[in-house]
DNA sequence: GTGAAAGCGCTAACAA
DNA sequence: TTGTTAGCGCTTTCAC
C-alpha cells in the first residue's frame, strides 16, 4: 500500500484536511504547519492518488482527444500543438484514435463524456448532428477541429482552406501563369471543396478563364496526381502551372513531369498543399502551403480551457490561416 | 449532476452492489434483474464515472507513454502499436511527451506512477539507473522501449540494430560492392554504435576489410548525410555503396550523388534505415532497412499487460528484428 | 489557522 | 441471487 494523505497527517500530528491544504498551495495554513508537512511529505515520498483526487474534486486534470490517426503527420502536428498547450495549462492528454471508423468515434466520445475528462477535442467525420446535441447535455464541454458543423451552438477550429485555394492560385498568377490546373481532393470532402472555390474565384477576380479542363480531382493520392498530370501535360495547350490540393498529389505532380522530360519549375510550376516532410526531401524541394495544424491543436486547448472556466469566447467558429512556404518548385512564367 | 449508480439502483428497486455487478457483467446476477438493470441504465443514459471506479477498483484501465516527440514517424508508430494493442484489451492511452527533456521525463513517470495509470511504458534517455529502481518501488509496472539498460530486472523492448547494421552490409556485399561506406550515427547512441558493430563484422566475415576512410559520422542529420558523401565520392578511390544510419542522410547521401552527377543505384548504391515516408517520394525510392516501430509498441504493450497479470515472462530484453525493404537505390557492382 | 466529518461514485467482502 | 456495508484517498464545508 503507497502512502496516503493520512499517513502525512499523523506523522506530522494534523489533520488530514490541512495536509490537502499544504498540498494545493491554499492558503491560510501557518508557516510552520506548511514546512512540517512538506517536510513529512518529501520524507516519506507521498503522491496524492489521482483517482481519489479526481473523484472528490470533480476534476481530472486530463483533457480527451479523439483523432483519426497519429501517423499522419497532419495529424501528429495537432496532437503535438494540443499536448504543448495542455501541458502549460497542466493539463495531460487520454488519447485515442478512430482510424476514421465511425463506432471508434463513438466509443471514444461516450467513454470521455463520462467525466472520464474534463474536456474532448474531436476529430470526427460521422458523429451526427443529433448525437452531438446530445453530447453537449453532459458535462464535459468539447471542441471540434476541422469540423465545417453547421450547429449554431458547437466550437469548432477550421482551416481557411478558401484562403488556402484562392492565396495558391494568386501566387501562381502573379508569378505569370495564366494556365492553372488545379487537382483537387475528394469532391466529398469540405477542405477539397473549399480548396477549390478558392481557386476559382482566384482565376476570375484576375480575370483569366476558368478551363473545366484543367480541373481534375485526384482523391488526395499520389499516383493519381501523377496520372492525372500526365493527362495534363499531353493536352495540346498544357498547363504551366499545376496546383495540387495535397503534398502527396504534388510529388505525384512531380514524378509525372520527370518522366515525361518536363523541367521544373522551368516548364512547370507545381504547388502543394499541406507541407509534409517528403516535400523538403523531394528534388526540387516542393512549394507548399502550410496547414496551421500545430495552432490547431493550441487554439482548441485554449478554448476548451475557457469553456471549463466559464469564460467561453462568443466566437465559436475559429478559421485559422495558412501560411505559403516558397521551395523550389514555382518560376516565373516565360 | 449526472446519473449515478444509485439513481439506477432506485429506479431499478435493486442494490447499488445489483447494479455494478450488472454493469461489469459479474456473474451470479437473475436474467429478470439483469434485464431491468440494463433497461433502466439505457434509459437514463447511465455511464460509470471512471474516477470512482478507479478509486475503489485500484485499477485505471490507462497505460502510461512517454515519448520524446509525436512529431517524428518513428515515434508515431510506436504510440499507434500501443495504442492498437491497449485498444484490443480496452485500455486507454495517457501520453506524455518529453522532448528529450531529462526534467520532464521524471515529472511524467513521477505522474504515471502515482496511480495515474495501471502500467507505463516509457522511453526515456535521461532517467538514471537509481531512479528507475525507485520506481520499481512503486506500484505500477512499467517497459523500457529502446533503452539498452543493463539493470536485469527490468522489461525492455530492443530493436536489434547490430542485426540491422550486419544485414544490410551483407545485403550489399552480396549484390557484389566490395568497397562500402558506412555514415553511421551519433557515436553516443546506443543504437548507432550496434549498426557500426554490425557494419564492422559483416565486412570481416566476408573477408574484406574495413577502411576507416569509409566510416564517417553523420550524427543522424541529412545535410552531413549530403556533405561527407560528397567527400566520399571524391576520394581516389570512392566507394561504390554507401549505407547510412538513417534515411535522412541517406537521402542526403542521395542529393550528393546527383549533384555530382554520379547515377544512383548503376555508379552508387545507397541504403538507409529507418523506412520514413519520404524514401518513397524520394526518386529513385530509397532501398531502406525498416525499424519494427509498431511492433515495439505492441510487445511493449503485451509485456505490460502479462506484468499486470502477474504473469510476467522471465525473459527480460526482448530484441525485434528489422526488416530489409528492396526499393531502388541500390544495385549489382559492375 | 486548524480539524471533524461528510461525501464524491463505485467495488467487493460478507451476510442474508 | 441479492443486499448491506465498509471502504478507496481525497476535497471541502463548517465549526472551533
Amino acid at each position: 500500500m503507497s502512502v496516503t494523505i493520512k499517513d502525512i497527517a499523523q506523522k506530522a500530528g494534523v489533520s488530514k484536511a490541512t495536509v490537502s491544504y499544504v498540498i494545493n498551495n491554499k492558503q491560510g495554513v501557518g508557516e510552520d504547519t506548511r514546512k512540517k508537512v512538506l517536510k513529512i511529505v518529501d520524507e516519506l515520498n507521498y503522491r496524492p492518488n489521482t483517482s481519489a483526487r479526481n473523484l472528490a474534486g470533480k476534476k481530472t486534470k486530463m483533457l480527451g482527444l479523439i483523432i483519426p490517426d497519429i501517423t499522419d503527420m497532419f495529424y501528429a502536428d495537432i496532437i503535438s500543438g494540443v499536448e504543448y498547450a495542455a501541458n502549460d495549462f497542466d493539463y495531460t492528454l487520454n488519447l485515442g484514435t478512430t482510424h476514421g471508423e465511425a463506432e471508434r468515434e463513438r466509443l471514444l466520445a461516450d467513454y470521455f463524456s463520462r467525466g472520464q475528462v474534463d474536456g474532448i477535442i474531436l476529430m470526427t467525420y460521422h458523429l451526427d448532428i443529433d448525437y452531438i446535441k446530445q453530447l453537449k447535455k453532459r458535462k464535459s464541454p468539447f471542441v471540434f477541429i476541422g469540423n465545417p458543423i453547421e450547429e449554431q451552438s458547437i466550437y469548432t477550429i477550421l482551416v481557411d482552406n478558401y484562403e488556402a485555394g484562392y492565396k495558391g492560385t494568386e501566387y501562381l498568377i502573379k508569378l505569370g501563369h495564366k494556365n492553372i490546373a488545379f487537382i483537387e481532393g475528394s469532391s466529398e470532402s469540405w477542405d477539397a471543396e473549399e480548396r477549390l472555390k478558392g481557386y476559382k474565384d482566384a482565376i476570375q477576380d484576375y480575370s483569366l478563364s476558368i478551363n473545366d479542363i484543367y480541373i481534375k480531382n485526384g482523391e488526395f493520392i499520389k499516383e493519381r496526381g501523377y496520372d492525372l498530370t500526365i493527362e495534363l501535360l499531353n493536352l495540346n495547350n498544357p498547363p504551366s502551372a499545376v496546383f495540387a490540393a495535397n503534398d502527396r498529389m504534388a510529388i505525384g505532380a512531380c514524378n509525372a513531369a520527370h518522366d515525361l522530360g518536363v523541367n521544373v519549375p522551368d516548364e512547370l510550376s507545381i504547388l502543394g498543399v499541406d507541407d509534409i516532410e517528403a516535400g523538403m526531401h523531394v528534388v526540387p524541394p516542393l512549394t507548399t502551403i502550410k496547414q496551421p495544424s500545430r495552432q490547431m491543436g493550441k487554439k482548441a486547448v485554449e478554448i476548451l480551457l475557457q469553456l471549463l472556466n466559464d469564460r467561453a469566447p462568443k466566437k465559436r467558429k475559429i478559421m485559422l490561416s495558412t501560411e505559403l512556404v516558397e521551395r523550389k518548385t514555382c518560376a516565373s512564367y516565360k
